[in-house]
DNA sequence: GTGGAACCTGACACGGGTGTCAGGTTTTCC
DNA sequence: GGAAAACCTGACACCCGTGTCAGGTTCCAC
């Protein structure tokens, strides 16, 4: 109890250098294994031998299997604002949201497991996501989409409302990552490689921005 | 044992009536709670519970549980294909389209849990998934492929990969029933009703058709 | 209405997963 | 270099989930 105290309350003191370093083991492990396996599915005994430490030894970090998920969980939602760096007024619709495709595309792919952790999450109806975790979530969304509300409101973007199309934004990108098996049976690929990742942005890119990015353009 | 080859073997006999009646109630049953629960979340009495039948009967139809989530998957497969109905060469790729992204919508919509357990396994890897359904979902997408290459050669289309557009369509329409708990955040609804997924269905055709169905266009 | 197949069930064996505990070892700081 | 805190660990208790079994009941065809 002492020592969870501690940790936490460390406003000044920083993390001991084993602590800090073994919860990290544990976590990284961990997310890879309630990726690939569910929470139910995932037992402390795998994440202990994934990460090199006994698993009683996991228990004196954790006081509960629910415990490392909730970490991981708070670790991730920290990376949710990065994504959204570059939907800012200042750009260009299309050079902003190109850019964003490409930044989320290439995040997925660099840490597929993350992000399938976070859909399963989603999936599973965001169970685990505390309160303060969705209203971020909420926020962070909101604020960019006065962005492209702004841009339509200047004619630079077709009228479109921003909260779906950020979905849909979110949706394409996440998929590749998230649904690997099955884009991968679709491109007759046994894995998917960097090459499939690029073809994708270029996809999206063409059918995304020429469909929404032409205020001239009214054929409905 | 010998009833299962009764069932089986039944090119002739249809199944009995209590038989098939029963394993309906466990299936519609599991597929509710594997898509809220995942695999392991999901205990057999819970199943049990949920079909209003004793645990034991239950295992009087299925020897494993594992044998339940394979006969649910085996019910999903037979699905998979009429999605795609609406993609043929002799309609024009915008209506086709747009009556796809429309149908598949409304089918996520009313069959929510069946289409989050079928995100789930493929996000687990599809693991379950036998080849031959594997090369099944394989075929039929290759078939649909090739009527969007015939559009495209025809000039009715802009020149994207067809299997990128529609890993694109179905990561976009399956999100909605997917992602509920994320999508009902972001906008900041309670739960989604009906006029969502119109207003989804709107954002995506608008942006989707307009910018891949303009053959004179190549503003790239 | 009778025999056999199909159907149903409570009780229980068994394995394995979570989390504890008591007592060790190492690190740190004076 | 010595004490206190932090760190580490094997053994084990306990629970609970899967799947079995033996014996009962209902259905159906003749």
């Amino acid at each position: 109890m002492t020592r969870t105290m501690r940790a936490k309350a460390g406003s000044d003191a920083p993390e001991p250098r084993i602590r800090a370093r073994n919860k990290e083991r544990i976590l990284n492990a961990a997310v890879t294994l309630f990726a690939d396996k569910s929470f139910h599915g995932t037992h402390v005994k795998e994440i202990a031998l994934a990460s090199g430490l006994p698993k009683t030894n996991v228990y004196y970090y954790f006081p509960t299997k629910e415990s490392i998920y909730a970490a991981v969980i708070e670790r991730l939602i920290a990376g949710w604002d990065r994504a959204f760096e570059h939907i800012v007024t200042e750009r260009e619709p299309r050079d902003a949201i190109a850019a964003y495709i490409r930044a989320k595309l290439e995040y997925s792919r660099r840490h597929a497991a993350e992000s399938r952790f976070f859909a399963n999450e989603i999936l599973r109806g965001a169970q685990f996501l505390e309160r303060r975790q969705r209203q971020h979530i909420r926020d962070v969304t909101a604020q960019r989409a006065h962005v492209v509300e702004e841009w339509i409101r200047r004619g630079q973007m077709a009228p479109v409302d921003p909260r779906h199309f950020f979905i849909m934004l979110w949706s394409a990108t996440q998929f590749y990552a998230d649904f690997g098996a099955l884009a991968a049976d679709v491109l007759e690929k046994r894995r998917l490689t960097r090459k499939d990742f690029d073809a994708a942005a270029e996809t999206m890119t063409r059918v995304i921005l020429d469909g929404c990015c032409t205020p001239s353009r009214r054929s409905r």
